[in-house]
DNA sequence: TTGTATATTGAATATACATTCAATGAACGA
DNA sequence: TCGTTCATTGAATGTATATTCAATATACAA
Protein backbone atom coordinates (compact mmCIF):
# COMPACT_ATOMS: atom_id res chain seq x y z
CA UNK A 1 0.00 0.00 0.00
CA UNK A 2 1.28 3.11 -0.92
CA UNK A 3 2.04 6.19 1.22
CA UNK A 4 -0.65 7.86 -0.32
CA UNK A 5 -3.13 5.37 0.45
CA UNK A 6 -2.38 4.95 3.96
CA UNK A 7 -2.80 8.60 4.59
CA UNK A 8 -5.94 8.19 2.54
CA UNK A 9 -7.35 5.54 5.39
CA UNK A 10 -6.35 7.35 8.06
CA UNK A 11 -8.04 10.50 7.09
CA UNK A 12 -10.97 8.10 6.63
CA UNK A 13 -10.51 6.76 10.40
CA UNK A 14 -10.32 10.19 11.76
CA UNK A 15 -13.50 10.99 9.84
CA UNK A 16 -15.69 8.08 11.73
CA UNK A 17 -14.23 8.63 14.27
CA UNK A 18 -14.99 12.10 14.64
CA UNK A 19 -18.60 11.57 12.84
CA UNK A 20 -19.57 8.92 15.64
CA UNK A 21 -18.82 11.29 17.92
CA UNK A 22 -20.37 14.37 16.92
CA UNK A 23 -23.33 12.13 16.27
CA UNK A 24 -23.50 11.20 20.01
CA UNK A 25 -21.71 14.11 22.21
CA UNK A 26 -22.76 16.65 19.36
CA UNK A 27 -20.06 18.74 18.04
CA UNK A 28 -18.85 21.03 20.96
CA UNK A 29 -18.84 18.82 23.66
CA UNK A 30 -16.77 16.53 21.25
CA UNK A 31 -12.91 17.84 22.16
CA UNK A 32 -10.22 16.93 19.58
CA UNK A 33 -8.44 15.06 22.64
CA UNK A 34 -11.56 13.23 22.45
CA UNK A 35 -11.34 12.38 18.78
CA UNK A 36 -7.61 11.40 19.16
CA UNK A 37 -7.88 9.39 22.01
CA UNK A 38 -10.34 7.35 19.85
CA UNK A 39 -8.75 6.79 17.04
CA UNK A 40 -6.24 6.27 18.44
CA UNK A 41 -3.68 8.84 17.95
CA UNK A 42 -1.36 11.91 19.43
CA UNK A 43 -3.50 15.22 19.22
CA UNK A 44 -1.01 16.90 17.31
CA UNK A 45 -1.21 14.35 14.17
CA UNK A 46 -4.95 15.23 14.04
CA UNK A 47 -3.33 18.88 12.27
CA UNK A 48 -1.52 16.49 10.29
CA UNK A 49 -4.39 15.48 8.57
CA UNK A 50 -7.12 18.64 9.19
CA UNK A 51 -5.96 21.60 9.80
CA UNK A 52 -8.67 22.24 12.23
CA UNK A 53 -11.56 21.06 14.03
CA UNK A 54 -13.75 23.51 11.82
CA UNK A 55 -12.48 21.94 8.69
CA UNK A 56 -13.19 18.55 9.68
CA UNK A 57 -16.82 19.03 10.28
CA UNK A 58 -16.70 20.78 6.99
CA UNK A 59 -14.75 17.89 5.35
CA UNK A 60 -17.73 15.23 7.02
CA UNK A 61 -20.61 17.22 5.84
CA UNK A 62 -19.06 17.50 2.02
CA UNK A 63 -19.33 13.62 2.18
CA UNK A 64 -22.46 14.11 3.12
CA UNK A 65 -23.59 16.54 0.45
CA UNK A 66 -21.92 14.49 -2.07
CA UNK A 67 -23.26 11.08 -1.19
CA UNK A 68 -27.08 12.77 -0.59
CA UNK A 69 -26.46 13.76 -4.51
CA UNK A 70 -25.53 10.57 -5.71
CA UNK A 71 -28.79 9.27 -4.12
CA UNK A 72 -30.82 11.51 -6.41
CA UNK A 73 -29.12 11.04 -9.08
CA UNK A 74 -28.20 7.53 -8.90
CA UNK A 75 -30.42 3.80 -9.10
CA UNK A 76 -32.34 5.01 -6.64
CA UNK A 77 -33.24 7.60 -8.30
CA UNK A 78 -34.23 5.56 -11.55
CA UNK A 79 -36.55 3.31 -9.21
CA UNK A 80 -38.16 6.48 -7.98
CA UNK A 81 -39.04 7.16 -11.62
CA UNK A 82 -41.21 4.33 -11.78
CA UNK A 83 -42.30 3.01 -8.10
CA UNK A 84 -45.20 4.31 -6.51
CA UNK A 85 -44.40 7.44 -4.30
CA UNK A 86 -44.96 5.53 -1.03
CA UNK A 87 -43.95 2.11 -1.91
CA UNK A 88 -40.35 4.90 -2.61
CA UNK A 89 -40.31 6.59 0.77
CA UNK A 90 -41.35 3.68 2.30
CA UNK A 91 -38.45 2.23 1.25
CA UNK A 92 -35.97 4.58 1.57
CA UNK A 93 -36.49 4.86 5.30
CA UNK A 94 -36.35 1.09 5.77
CA UNK A 95 -33.14 1.33 4.12
CA UNK A 96 -32.03 4.47 6.19
CA UNK A 97 -33.60 2.46 9.51
CA UNK A 98 -31.95 -0.58 8.81
CA UNK A 99 -28.48 0.96 8.48
CA UNK A 100 -28.32 2.22 11.96
CA UNK A 101 -27.22 -0.85 13.26
CA UNK A 102 -25.61 -2.48 10.23
CA UNK A 103 -23.72 0.83 9.11
CA UNK A 104 -24.35 3.54 11.81
CA UNK A 105 -21.99 6.13 9.78
CA UNK A 106 -25.00 6.59 6.50
CA UNK A 107 -27.22 6.77 9.96
CA UNK A 108 -24.92 8.95 11.12
CA UNK A 109 -24.11 11.11 8.62
CA UNK A 110 -27.72 11.99 7.50
CA UNK A 111 -28.15 12.99 11.67
CA UNK A 112 -25.17 14.96 11.31
CA UNK A 113 -26.45 16.96 8.47
CA UNK A 114 -29.14 17.97 9.89
CA UNK A 115 -28.06 19.00 13.04
CA UNK A 116 -25.12 21.07 11.00
CA UNK A 117 -28.12 22.50 8.79
CA UNK A 118 -29.56 23.86 11.77
CA UNK A 119 -28.57 24.42 15.18
CA UNK A 120 -25.28 26.70 15.70
CA UNK A 121 -22.07 25.61 14.19
CA UNK A 122 -19.49 26.81 11.86
CA UNK A 123 -20.87 28.56 8.94
CA UNK A 124 -18.75 27.39 6.59
CA UNK A 125 -20.21 23.46 7.25
CA UNK A 126 -24.16 25.36 7.95
CA UNK A 127 -24.05 27.20 4.48
CA UNK A 128 -22.58 23.58 2.71
CA UNK A 129 -25.08 21.09 4.67
CA UNK A 130 -28.09 23.90 3.80
CA UNK A 131 -27.20 23.31 0.23
CA UNK A 132 -28.34 20.03 -0.07
CA UNK A 133 -31.71 20.26 -1.03
CA UNK A 134 -33.51 16.95 -0.58
CA UNK A 135 -36.82 19.19 -0.54
CA UNK A 136 -37.76 19.89 -3.85
CA UNK A 137 -36.90 16.47 -5.02
CA UNK A 138 -39.34 14.96 -2.30
CA UNK A 139 -42.05 17.79 -2.50
CA UNK A 140 -41.89 16.55 -6.51
CA UNK A 141 -42.38 12.86 -5.52
CA UNK A 142 -45.15 14.45 -2.89
CA UNK A 143 -46.76 16.30 -6.06
CA UNK A 144 -47.78 13.16 -7.63
CA UNK A 145 -48.21 11.42 -4.78
CA UNK A 146 -51.56 13.58 -5.24
CA UNK A 147 -52.00 13.57 -8.34
CA UNK A 148 -52.15 9.81 -8.24
CA UNK A 149 -54.65 10.55 -5.73
CA UNK A 150 -52.62 8.56 -2.54
CA UNK A 151 -51.56 11.47 -0.79
CA UNK A 152 -53.67 14.01 1.12
CA UNK A 153 -53.94 17.77 -0.12
CA UNK A 154 -51.44 20.30 0.91
CA UNK A 155 -48.92 22.66 0.12
CA UNK A 156 -46.33 19.72 -1.28
CA UNK A 157 -42.81 21.88 -0.47
CA UNK A 158 -44.85 22.14 3.24
CA UNK A 159 -45.10 18.68 3.27
CA UNK A 160 -42.01 17.51 2.24
CA UNK A 161 -40.00 19.84 5.03
CA UNK A 162 -42.49 18.38 7.69
CA UNK A 163 -41.51 14.62 6.86
CA UNK A 164 -37.92 15.17 6.44
CA UNK A 165 -37.84 17.24 9.88
CA UNK A 166 -40.01 14.79 11.29
CA UNK A 167 -37.32 12.13 10.05
CA UNK A 168 -34.68 13.67 11.23
CA UNK A 169 -36.37 13.83 15.14
CA UNK A 170 -36.73 10.41 15.17
CA UNK A 171 -32.90 9.38 13.89
CA UNK A 172 -31.56 12.27 16.32
CA UNK A 173 -33.73 9.62 19.31
CA UNK A 174 -32.59 6.63 17.47
CA UNK A 175 -28.92 8.17 17.72
CA UNK A 176 -29.10 8.93 21.39
CA UNK A 177 -30.48 5.64 22.58
CA UNK A 178 -29.38 3.18 20.46
CA UNK A 179 -31.45 0.09 22.06
CA UNK A 180 -34.71 2.22 20.90
CA UNK A 181 -36.45 0.19 17.52
CA UNK A 182 -37.05 1.35 14.90
CA UNK A 183 -40.64 2.73 13.46
CA UNK A 184 -42.23 1.30 10.96
CA UNK A 185 -41.73 3.28 8.07
CA UNK A 186 -45.53 3.62 7.39
CA UNK A 187 -46.20 5.91 10.12
CA UNK A 188 -43.90 8.61 8.83
CA UNK A 189 -45.68 8.03 5.31
CA UNK A 190 -49.31 8.08 6.60
CA UNK A 191 -48.18 12.17 7.45
CA UNK A 192 -48.69 12.50 3.42
CA UNK A 193 -51.60 9.99 3.15
CA UNK A 194 -55.13 11.08 2.33
CA UNK B 1 -42.32 48.18 42.83
CA UNK B 2 -39.85 46.74 45.30
CA UNK B 3 -36.27 45.70 44.87
CA UNK B 4 -37.01 42.54 44.97
CA UNK B 5 -39.30 42.71 42.38
CA UNK B 6 -36.73 44.85 40.08
CA UNK B 7 -34.25 41.72 40.40
CA UNK B 8 -37.15 39.39 39.80
CA UNK B 9 -38.03 41.27 36.51
CA UNK B 10 -34.49 41.54 35.15
CA UNK B 11 -34.17 38.03 35.94
CA UNK B 12 -37.01 37.18 34.10
CA UNK B 13 -35.56 39.24 31.40
CA UNK B 14 -32.13 37.51 31.29
CA UNK B 15 -33.88 33.99 30.82
CA UNK B 16 -36.20 35.34 27.70
CA UNK B 17 -33.23 36.40 26.10
CA UNK B 18 -31.07 33.88 27.00
CA UNK B 19 -33.89 31.22 25.55
CA UNK B 20 -34.76 33.25 22.38
CA UNK B 21 -30.99 32.80 21.45
CA UNK B 22 -30.17 29.50 22.57
CA UNK B 23 -32.68 28.08 20.39
CA UNK B 24 -31.97 30.69 17.70
CA UNK B 25 -28.31 29.82 17.62
CA UNK B 26 -27.97 27.13 19.67
CA UNK B 27 -26.01 27.07 23.08
CA UNK B 28 -22.52 27.05 22.41
CA UNK B 29 -22.85 29.43 19.93
CA UNK B 30 -25.17 31.79 22.22
CA UNK B 31 -21.78 33.99 24.31
CA UNK B 32 -22.47 35.57 27.29
CA UNK B 33 -21.74 38.74 25.56
CA UNK B 34 -24.15 38.18 23.40
CA UNK B 35 -27.02 37.76 25.87
CA UNK B 36 -25.97 40.68 27.89
CA UNK B 37 -26.08 42.78 24.77
CA UNK B 38 -28.92 41.32 23.81
CA UNK B 39 -31.02 42.36 27.02
CA UNK B 40 -29.29 44.87 27.52
CA UNK B 41 -26.79 45.42 30.63
CA UNK B 42 -23.02 44.74 31.13
CA UNK B 43 -21.14 41.72 30.86
CA UNK B 44 -20.04 41.41 34.83
CA UNK B 45 -23.73 42.16 35.68
CA UNK B 46 -25.02 38.44 34.01
CA UNK B 47 -23.13 37.37 37.43
CA UNK B 48 -24.76 39.41 39.54
CA UNK B 49 -27.92 37.14 38.17
CA UNK B 50 -26.65 34.45 37.61
CA UNK B 51 -23.90 32.34 38.72
CA UNK B 52 -22.52 31.18 35.67
CA UNK B 53 -23.99 30.16 31.88
CA UNK B 54 -24.67 26.23 33.30
CA UNK B 55 -27.08 28.00 35.85
CA UNK B 56 -28.74 29.76 33.58
CA UNK B 57 -29.12 27.20 31.12
CA UNK B 58 -30.38 24.66 34.34
CA UNK B 59 -33.00 27.64 35.54
CA UNK B 60 -34.53 27.68 32.06
CA UNK B 61 -34.85 23.75 31.76
CA UNK B 62 -36.15 24.11 35.53
CA UNK B 63 -39.04 26.26 34.48
CA UNK B 64 -39.68 23.88 31.37
CA UNK B 65 -40.15 20.98 33.57
CA UNK B 66 -42.26 23.01 35.90
CA UNK B 67 -44.38 24.17 33.12
CA UNK B 68 -44.74 20.80 31.55
CA UNK B 69 -45.69 19.54 35.11
CA UNK B 70 -48.23 21.76 35.08
CA UNK B 71 -49.51 20.97 31.52
CA UNK B 72 -49.93 17.22 32.67
CA UNK B 73 -51.81 17.80 35.65
CA UNK B 74 -53.59 21.16 35.20
CA UNK B 75 -56.94 21.55 33.35
CA UNK B 76 -55.45 20.14 30.25
CA UNK B 77 -55.14 17.13 31.52
CA UNK B 78 -58.75 16.89 32.79
CA UNK B 79 -59.69 17.17 29.37
CA UNK B 80 -57.90 14.64 28.08
CA UNK B 81 -60.01 12.63 30.14
CA UNK B 82 -62.96 12.90 28.67
CA UNK B 83 -61.85 13.89 24.70
CA UNK B 84 -60.96 10.93 22.18
CA UNK B 85 -57.01 10.53 22.47
CA UNK B 86 -56.55 11.68 18.59
CA UNK B 87 -58.80 15.32 19.32
CA UNK B 88 -56.36 15.76 22.44
CA UNK B 89 -53.65 15.67 20.54
CA UNK B 90 -54.58 17.45 17.52
CA UNK B 91 -55.94 20.66 19.95
CA UNK B 92 -52.33 20.07 22.04
CA UNK B 93 -50.57 20.56 18.49
CA UNK B 94 -52.43 23.25 16.83
CA UNK B 95 -52.02 25.02 20.97
CA UNK B 96 -48.44 24.94 20.21
CA UNK B 97 -47.88 25.76 16.82
CA UNK B 98 -49.87 28.86 17.18
CA UNK B 99 -48.05 29.79 20.14
CA UNK B 100 -44.91 29.93 17.25
CA UNK B 101 -46.02 33.18 17.32
CA UNK B 102 -47.95 34.74 19.93
CA UNK B 103 -46.28 33.34 22.72
CA UNK B 104 -42.77 32.71 21.13
CA UNK B 105 -41.64 31.65 24.42
CA UNK B 106 -43.69 28.99 25.37
CA UNK B 107 -42.66 27.52 21.63
CA UNK B 108 -38.82 28.21 22.32
CA UNK B 109 -39.38 26.61 25.64
CA UNK B 110 -40.51 23.53 24.15
CA UNK B 111 -38.20 23.17 21.61
CA UNK B 112 -35.50 23.89 23.90
CA UNK B 113 -36.15 21.11 26.42
CA UNK B 114 -35.72 18.52 23.57
CA UNK B 115 -32.59 20.11 22.51
CA UNK B 116 -31.11 19.69 25.75
CA UNK B 117 -32.40 16.15 26.38
CA UNK B 118 -30.74 15.13 23.33
CA UNK B 119 -27.38 16.99 22.22
CA UNK B 120 -24.39 17.18 24.11
CA UNK B 121 -25.03 19.96 26.60
CA UNK B 122 -23.78 20.66 30.46
CA UNK B 123 -24.90 17.55 32.77
CA UNK B 124 -27.08 19.10 35.51
CA UNK B 125 -29.23 20.65 32.67
CA UNK B 126 -29.64 17.26 30.65
CA UNK B 127 -30.70 15.50 32.82
CA UNK B 128 -33.06 17.73 34.53
CA UNK B 129 -34.59 17.47 30.98
CA UNK B 130 -34.20 14.36 30.52
CA UNK B 131 -36.42 13.80 33.85
CA UNK B 132 -39.47 15.24 32.32
CA UNK B 133 -41.24 12.49 31.03
CA UNK B 134 -44.39 12.96 28.31
CA UNK B 135 -43.81 9.77 26.92
CA UNK B 136 -45.51 7.69 29.39
CA UNK B 137 -48.25 10.35 29.41
CA UNK B 138 -48.75 10.43 25.88
CA UNK B 139 -48.36 6.31 25.62
CA UNK B 140 -51.08 5.39 27.90
CA UNK B 141 -53.35 7.66 25.73
CA UNK B 142 -52.43 5.91 22.41
CA UNK B 143 -53.22 2.95 24.50
CA UNK B 144 -56.64 3.95 24.69
CA UNK B 145 -57.09 4.96 21.32
CA UNK B 146 -56.30 1.96 20.32
CA UNK B 147 -58.85 0.18 22.44
CA UNK B 148 -60.83 2.89 21.01
CA UNK B 149 -60.09 1.48 17.35
CA UNK B 150 -58.93 4.69 16.15
CA UNK B 151 -54.74 4.16 16.74
CA UNK B 152 -53.19 1.13 14.77
CA UNK B 153 -51.29 -1.30 16.41
CA UNK B 154 -47.85 -0.87 17.43
CA UNK B 155 -45.76 -0.65 21.03
CA UNK B 156 -47.43 2.54 22.28
CA UNK B 157 -44.32 3.56 23.93
CA UNK B 158 -42.43 3.41 20.69
CA UNK B 159 -45.56 5.37 18.93
CA UNK B 160 -45.37 8.11 22.01
CA UNK B 161 -41.61 8.16 21.47
CA UNK B 162 -41.95 8.72 17.53
CA UNK B 163 -44.43 11.23 17.73
CA UNK B 164 -42.74 13.42 19.83
CA UNK B 165 -39.85 13.24 17.99
CA UNK B 166 -41.33 14.11 14.48
CA UNK B 167 -42.91 17.04 16.44
CA UNK B 168 -39.52 18.41 18.10
CA UNK B 169 -38.03 17.77 14.46
CA UNK B 170 -41.10 20.14 13.03
CA UNK B 171 -40.61 22.65 15.75
CA UNK B 172 -36.44 22.81 15.41
CA UNK B 173 -37.58 23.71 12.12
CA UNK B 174 -40.02 26.44 12.50
CA UNK B 175 -37.90 27.63 14.88
CA UNK B 176 -35.33 28.01 12.43
CA UNK B 177 -36.83 29.15 9.66
CA UNK B 178 -39.40 31.66 11.40
CA UNK B 179 -41.76 32.06 7.58
CA UNK B 180 -42.36 27.80 7.77
CA UNK B 181 -45.83 27.53 7.71
CA UNK B 182 -47.07 25.48 10.79
CA UNK B 183 -48.02 22.08 9.76
CA UNK B 184 -51.74 20.46 10.14
CA UNK B 185 -51.63 18.88 13.19
CA UNK B 186 -53.33 16.42 11.89
CA UNK B 187 -50.90 14.99 9.28
CA UNK B 188 -48.81 14.24 12.83
CA UNK B 189 -51.76 12.85 14.26
CA UNK B 190 -52.71 10.31 11.15
CA UNK B 191 -49.21 9.09 12.39
CA UNK B 192 -50.60 6.93 14.65
CA UNK B 193 -54.27 6.67 13.22
CA UNK B 194 -55.44 3.33 12.04
C1' DT C 1 23.68 2.32 3.57
C1' DT C 2 22.52 6.91 3.55
C1' DG C 3 19.76 10.85 2.94
C1' DT C 4 15.27 12.79 2.54
C1' DA C 5 10.52 12.98 3.24
C1' DT C 6 6.80 11.78 6.07
C1' DA C 7 4.63 10.26 10.51
C1' DT C 8 4.34 10.86 15.22
C1' DT C 9 4.68 12.70 19.84
C1' DG C 10 3.77 15.59 23.85
C1' DA C 11 4.82 19.74 25.71
C1' DA C 12 4.46 24.83 24.80
C1' DT C 13 1.57 28.53 23.02
C1' DA C 14 -2.37 31.18 21.64
C1' DT C 15 -6.98 32.27 21.90
C1' DA C 16 -11.60 32.70 23.00
C1' DC C 17 -14.55 33.18 26.51
C1' DA C 18 -16.48 32.64 31.08
C1' DT C 19 -15.81 34.55 35.34
C1' DT C 20 -13.99 37.89 38.88
C1' DC C 21 -13.14 42.30 40.76
C1' DA C 22 -12.29 46.97 42.12
C1' DA C 23 -14.48 51.10 41.35
C1' DT C 24 -18.66 54.08 40.61
C1' DG C 25 -23.35 55.27 40.71
C1' DA C 26 -28.07 55.04 42.26
C1' DA C 27 -31.68 54.04 45.63
C1' DC C 28 -33.31 53.71 50.09
C1' DG C 29 -33.76 53.89 55.21
C1' DA C 30 -32.66 56.48 59.36
C1' DT D 1 -28.41 64.56 55.08
C1' DC D 2 -25.70 60.65 55.55
C1' DG D 3 -24.52 55.99 55.43
C1' DT D 4 -25.51 51.51 53.86
C1' DT D 5 -26.82 48.39 50.49
C1' DC D 6 -27.60 46.98 45.97
C1' DA D 7 -26.90 47.78 40.78
C1' DT D 8 -23.82 48.46 37.27
C1' DT D 9 -19.65 48.79 34.56
C1' DG D 10 -15.63 47.39 31.88
C1' DA D 11 -11.22 45.97 32.38
C1' DA D 12 -8.32 42.17 34.46
C1' DT D 13 -7.95 37.25 35.27
C1' DG D 14 -8.39 32.36 34.80
C1' DT D 15 -9.31 28.37 32.24
C1' DA D 16 -10.24 25.15 28.84
C1' DT D 17 -8.85 23.65 24.71
C1' DA D 18 -7.59 24.35 19.85
C1' DT D 19 -3.37 24.84 17.57
C1' DT D 20 1.79 25.01 16.89
C1' DC D 21 6.31 23.34 17.23
C1' DA D 22 10.75 21.30 18.03
C1' DA D 23 12.29 16.86 18.48
C1' DT D 24 12.29 11.91 17.24
C1' DA D 25 11.14 7.89 14.80
C1' DT D 26 9.93 5.50 10.70
C1' DA D 27 9.57 4.49 5.86
C1' DC D 28 11.19 4.95 1.43
C1' DA D 29 14.21 5.97 -2.60
C1' DA D 30 18.73 5.90 -4.64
Amino acid sequence: MTRKEQKEERRKAILMTALTLFVEKGYYDTKITDIAAAVPMSTGLMFHYFESKEVLLAELVKMGAEGTQALSSGPAAQAMASAPADQYLKGFLQQMFSYAKEQPWVFNMFVLMGQVRRSGMPEEARSLAASVNSIDFTAALIARGQKDGIFREGDPVLMARCFWASVQGIMEEMAMDKEMEAPDPEWLVAMLRK
